[in-house]
DNA sequence: TCGTCCGGCGTTTTT
DNA sequence: CGCCGGACGA
């Protein structure tokens, strides 16, 4: 049995406001995922809502699995409110409704590879003596798409720099890429949400229509929405204003990828009438390093002002420790693991967080020199990996033929004797005769008499058959026996261990896609299942599994660390020109979101947090002189500080001890 | 079509 | 310093 009782005093207010627009300011572990699911079940249970009636929006879909599996802990059985991310629901309106804007209901979803290779025939095109990069372009075309500016209101908006080359190619880009999107009947991340706003603003029956289906709102981590969800936002609750966001401006720190501070400094104004809630008591740190965090938060001058407290203990100190370069660093480090491992720490409770992956390496070295197991959180995701990539794009082929992109990745893979040279002529008799390149193939080949192309068109439309024939996992082992992908694969790794980690890949797809048609949520489309392994993040497949890796410890950016805690956290590398980062620093912006960074990694902390940093660096082959981080000057009273170069921070016997430990060690390695 | 060599670059990345 | 991507050659 639940009660709002349970909740404390900010809190219940919070969890009893159920009619207007809210806004919870959640400072760092103050039981934010509490308040918000207490509040969501005591909707149901007690002003009995109906569950299909709320809807509450993630960024990840961690948190969206998390807070649905704690609402339903609460409710026990009865049917819970409709939890998802954003894109998710925004995919889930698009496959709706988006013959309204022109497009066919099988578009293509294309991920980062997908854009890449369109933005490469863009800047092919883009005749030029000067080099552009793919990236670069990609990246401020997004942020452009962020903003609701369309190609044709590029050159003339504030954002185009006539002294800028990379404006003038981005220009060209941009138009280029949406043409052919539009035409290959794809849609990107960026669409997902700005193709729902469209959609919203084109067709306002839309918007009430799903407003009216959704009379209460709740949206999480509401510091990192951008304008395109702000806007959708706005569509959601048209018809009523029952909008709940929880955030704290403190942790924005997705500035980079388009979030918008101002959306929530700016709540209040927008919303008439916003009840606003800070909840400030802390459940996660000691007093200390709550201390610490909220000095150095509190040189951010735009910001709602908030202070943590905390019944719980004050604690140590937080420590700063001064090495000597990145190696030691690292060992003192792994040493300290060792310890609190000796004193019975586990190794799950344990984090080094870094502002940068070039840090990991010397921390991989000395974490495996003292046999600790670890895991990196990031990299890369399942559905990134080359082999799944090949798999998506033949299914992407088969229910969208306009897909050029996948059609072309598809076409010699495995290899088939369909080289650049063949892809060319009807590339060039597709643009001829207006027609796709799909259709080109269909009209020409026969009549060119090219057997390859002949014997892939057979294939594709075999493939075609049995897709609708098949589910979700039958299909996929129909599709690698069928293209001989796996004798594919075992040509091109000639060793067997690389042969086995693809096959195993390739494994971890099938029993995903298993797993799917076991689902309820979603009709188990072999379509739906491929665009959900495209909206799936890195960690999704580990979760959805259960498969949380024992006791090993964490490694991650102080970015994917938010939202997490950690009983000892080791925030290494607090040095200028990592905190701020350089390039932040170079670029003559706004360090306050560096600040934040900073902030976040402070707060992961229960019981003690350790700061380190080098006096001297290796970094590209060239040893760097380094400083303490800005972030902590002024403030000296608030850690502790140990210079660890020397052995000045042991007592006597310990120094004793540590010199016969290091003699001893000495011997075994020259034995 | 593949392999090799050179040059440029080196922050974070919820979908 | 080391990686990755593009160019170019066999």
């Amino acid at each position: 049995m639940f009660s709002l009782e349970d909740l404390n005093q900010k809190q219940q207010i919070a969890a009893r406001t159920i009619n207007g627009p809210l806004l919870i300011l959640a400072g760092a572990g103050s039981g934010k995922t509490r308040t918000l699911t207490y509040r969501m079940a005591s909707m149901v249970k007690e002003h009995r809502i109906d569950p299909k009636a709320i809807l509450a929006l993630t960024f990840t879909n961690k948190a969206a699995l998390e807070m649905k599996k704690r609402v339903r802990q609460l409710l026990k059985g009865r049917k819970s409110p409709q939890t998802s991310t954003f894109h998710a629901l925004c995919l889930q309106i698009l496959k709706e409704e988006i013959h309204l804007l022109g497009y066919q209901k099988n578009f293509t979803l294309y991920d980062q590879n997908d854009q890449m290779s369109l933005m490469r025939d863009a800047l092919n095109n883009f005749k030029s003596q000067k080099t552009f990069d793919r990236g670069t372009i990609l990246s401020m075309m997004s942020s452009l798409k962020n903003k609701l500016i369309s190609p044709e209101q590029y050159a003339s908006s504030e954002h185009f720099d006539e002294s800028n080359d990379y404006c003038y190619a981005l220009e060209y880009c941009y138009y280029f890429y949406s043409e052919k999107m539009r035409y290959f009947n794809a849609i990107d991340f960026d669409d997902i949400l700005g193709l729902t706003v469209q959609l919203f603003e084109k067709h306002p029956e839309v918007a009430t229509k799903y407003s009216q289906k959704f009379e209460y709102v709740l949206v999480d981590e509401y510091q990192d929405t951008n304008p395109l969800q702000f806007s959708i936002l706005q569509g959601l609750t048209s018809t009523h204003n029952n909008i709940c966001v929880v955030g704290d401006d403190d942790q924005s720190i997705y500035k980079f990828r388009g979030a918008d501070i101002e959306n929530i400094l700016n709540f209040e104004n927008l919303y008439e009438g916003t009840k606003v809630v800070k909840l400030e008591e802390n459940y996660r740190s000691t007093q200390n390093i709550l201390n610490l965090s909220n000095e150095v938060i509190k040189k951010n001058t735009k910001r709602k002002a908030k202070t943590l407290w905390t019944h719980n203990e004050k604690g140590e100190l937080p420590s700063l420790w001064e090495t000597l370069d990145d190696v030691h660093e690292a060992q003192i480090v792994a040493d300290e693991v060792v310890k609190l491992q000796e004193r019975g720490v586990a190794l799950s409770d344990i984090a080094i967080l870094y502002r940068s992956n070039t840090q990991i390496p010397p921390f991989e070295d000395q974490l495996r020199m003292s046999l600790i197991p670890y895991k990196i959180i990031g990299g890369k995701k399942l559905y990134d990996r080359k082999e799944i990539k090949d798999l998506i794009a033949y299914v992407a082929t088969i229910t969208n033929p306009l897909d050029e992109i996948s059609l072309r990745r598809v076409l010699n893979v495995p290899t088939r004797g369909i080289g650049n040279k063949t892809l060319e002529k009807y590339l060039e008799i597709s643009k001829g005769n207006n027609k796709s390149l799909f259709a080109s193939f269909n009209m020409f080949a026969y009549e060119q008499e090219d057997k390859h192309l002949i014997k892939f068109l057979e294939l594709w439309q075999d493939l075609k058959v049995k897709s609708q024939e098949l589910g979700p996992k039958a299909f996929m082992e129909y599709l690698i026996e069928k293209t001989q992908y796996i004798e594919f694969i075992k040509r091109f790794y000639k060793e067997e261990k690389q042969v086995e980690i693809r096959k195993n890949l390739i494994n971890t797809l099938i029993s995903s896609a298993e797993r799917f048609e076991q689902q309820k949520e979603i009709t188990p489309t072999l379509k739906n299942f491929f665009d959900k392994i495209l909206l799936a993040d890195s960690q999704d497949i580990a979760y959805e599994k259960g498969e949380e890796q024992g006791n090993v410890l964490t490694l991650m950016t102080l970015h994917s660390s938010k939202g997490l805690e950690f009983d000892y956290v080791f925030l290494v590398g607090t040095e200028e020109e990592f905190l701020p980062h350089k390039r932040t620093i170079k670029m003559g912006e706004d360090i306050s979101e560096e600040r934040r960074l900073f902030y976040v990694g402070i707060t992961r902390a229960r019981k003690h947090l350790y700061m380190t940093r080098c006096k001297q660096r290796r970094l590209y082959g060239k040893d760097v002189k380094r400083h303490v981080t800005r972030f902590l000057t002024g403030f000296e009273e608030y850690y502790s500080i140990q210079d660890r170069t020397t052995l000045n921070h042991l007592s006597e016997e310990e120094a004793e001890a540590y010199k016969t430990q290091l003699f001893s060690d000495l011997m075994n390695i020259l034995d």
